[in-house]
DNA sequence: ACTACGTCCTGCTTGC
DNA sequence: TGCAAGCAGGACGTAG
């Protein structure tokens, strides 16, 4: 479930290892991952050879290479995706899918198990793929618009929980750590936007950004091992979470068993004592 | 513009 | 033991 913390550790793998290579060669393993490449799969190789990766960005959860062309690569890791720099002669992972060999002694591999994120080439798009024009700026970023943001957030309907995952309000925040930072705030995942006072929502940023910057500086790990660990076995943020996952352990501030409840076709945690229930809207 | 819901994927876990 | 259902969930398309 790679959220901006996860994000953020790939795009600095990225970074460090893949930045200033030429891709000498593409090798698509299965055609869904680079389904939204339109002219597909040949193409998407085709075009890359030859061209140099210039840098590694990230907008949300987005991540792309700008190439010397003013071509970008665009990915985007869904929720089972890994970006690994392995030797060029290392056995293939199981979930393979894309093969990048570059004029070096390592390659680029893209691994998804489930196949929800992906690849493509965006024309133009080096300074900023228009693909993801839309994906606001996460609020880790110096220019992220506060004063915005809170704005928007307090005239939306929604509940909180549901705008914190609209990746077009902020950016980099997945179930996980809205999770989180809605326990930090203290509040609820279903009140809604308008019904937030100015302060609340305040504390709520603050939550957020507490979250994603502590969940950041545990995550340098991974990549070093050239393994991003997605799936949960062995997240190494386990002991951070104070809700997620925690269905009836107590509250860490009041003791209060943690609660699951249904949301969007997945889990959401909160305490039901730290964050109480909205009242419900008379319908 | 905003809201809400269904869909895409695979593999592990759970239940009968 | 075997099989099916349930579950995980980010982003997008669609309908209202």
């Amino acid at each position: 479930m790679p959220e901006l913390p996860e994000v953020e550790v790939v795009r600095l793998g990225l970074q460090q290892h893949v930045v200033g290579r030429t891709i000498t060669g593409v090798d698509v393993l299965h055609a869904r991952p680079v389904r939204r490449h339109a002219a597909g799969p040949a193409d998407f190789a085709a075009q890359l050879i030859g061209r140099r990766i210039l840098a590694a960005n990230r907008r949300g959860k987005y991540l792309w290479l700008p190439l010397d062309n003013g071509d970008a690569i665009l990915g985007h890791l869904g929720m089972s995706g890994q970006m690994l720099v392995q030797p060029a002669g290392a056995p293939a992972e199981r979930h393979l899918r894309v093969r990048f060999a570059l004029n070096s002694p390592q390659e680029l591999r893209f691994v998804d198990q489930r196949m929800f994120g992906g690849l493509a080439i965006s024309a133009g798009g080096a300074e900023l793929p228009s693909e993801i024009a839309h994906i606001a700026r996460d609020p880790m970023d110096p220019l992220f618009n506060e004063t915005v943001f809170l704005t928007r957030l307090r005239k939306r309907t929604s509940g909180v929980k549901r705008l914190l995952l609209d990746q077009s309000l902020i950016s980099g925040v997945g179930n996980i750590y809205a999770d989180e930072a809605l326990w930090l705030a203290g509040i609820h995942g279903d009140r809604p936007g308008n019904k937030l006072r100015r302060a609340d929502a305040m504390t709520l940023l603050a939550g957020v950004r507490r979250v994603l910057a502590q969940a950041l500086a545990q995550g340098g790990t991974s990549f070093d091992a050239l393994y991003v660990n997605v799936n949960g076995e062995r997240g190494y943020f386990d002991r951070l979470l104070e809700v997620y996952g925690r269905e009836n352990e107590p509250c860490s501030r009041c003791d209060t068993p943690i609660v699951r409840a249904k949301f969007m076709n997945r889990s959401s945690y909160f305490c039901p004592t730290c964050q109480p229930r909205p009242r419900r809207r008379s319908s």
